[in-house]
DNA sequence: TTTTTCCCGACCGTGAAGGTCAAGAATTCA
DNA sequence: TGAATTCTTGACCTTCACGGTCGGGAAAAA
């Protein structure tokens, strides 16, 4: 069980980018991403390939040029921690039954819907997880109480 | 986010396991594990693998010889999901940042702690996950609703 | 003493994660 | 216009841990 670099990458990166906006003069100034490999020690290179597929979820929007870079595309309180995820591509995988109803690799002909008694068990955690990081927000992180909602729920 | 498969498969084996336990005729009788990686179509070998760990965890009993196999060490209703993935020598890693309060790889020295300013995030969603694998039991698993207790939380 | 089963370390191939490179396109400023 | 800056994108490469195999052993029962 464990998260990949890239949607953690995301993430850092995302808070970064909400933690140097409202410094700037311009209130809808954009941050340059070589700020924020700066900053997080993510190579540029790849924060590029990673922000590409933010921008194309609608998560942040991109501006060229000198004094060029990127903004949020909404209020750190209106971008959930799972969309950033989402965002970046890393998938939420907790099973790895075939989808559409094909039965389970290990199910049992005699089970119901041919599903792998643990199936339902992996769905359940998958749903948990979902519910935790969409529970987040971007604001929340920035704000740094972001076990609060874990812990009280 | 992904689940490997050796966890997986420890969990599928260890309610297989229980599953078939009670058919048998003798009352502690154990089950051989070239039964169980038949049924989950998991290879034996690795299956031995895996099942050594959770020997070593004290999760299950050997029994050698002839008439020999696997027994569960606990009712299923005390052994919980969070142990067998636990047991199976699976880390549940939400973060890299290093452990005995080094600071985090991508931490600004001015932050408190040297801590990330998601770390509390990913530390956050670990416990969330371990919270749940440890609210259901094989028993749970096996009576085919462990979904229940994560929806009503 | 043979069979069955667990025990365990060594080994290995593959796929995907993690990361780099290079060429290009848009925008701004001099 | 042209040069600098910054995003855009696809192709490419490298490493490594996961997933899995192999082979020899040891205990226990028949």
């Amino acid at each position: 069980m464990q998260l990949s670099a890239r949607g953690r990458y995301a993430v850092m990166a995302m808070v970064d980018l909400a933690a140097r906006a409202p410094v700037r003069s311009g209130a809808s100034s954009s941050v340059p991403l070589a700020e924020i490999a700066l900053g997080q020690r993510i190579s540029l290179a790849y924060l590029e390939q990673i922000f590409c597929r933010l921008r194309r979820a609608g998560l942040v929007l991109a501006v060229r040029g000198p004094g060029g870079g990127y903004r949020l595309a909404r209020a750190p309180a209106e971008i959930a921690i799972i969309e950033i995820i989402r965002g970046s591509g890393e998938p939420i995988r907790t099973t790895r039954c075939r989808p559409g109803g094909l039965p389970c690799p290990g199910s049992s002909p005699a089970l119901p819907g041919a599903r792998c008694r643990t199936h339902a068990l992996w769905a359940a955690l998958g749903h948990e997880i979902e519910r935790f990081l969409g529970s987040v927000t971007l604001a929340d992180v920035l704000a740094g109480h972001p076990a609060i909602p874990a812990a009280a729920a």
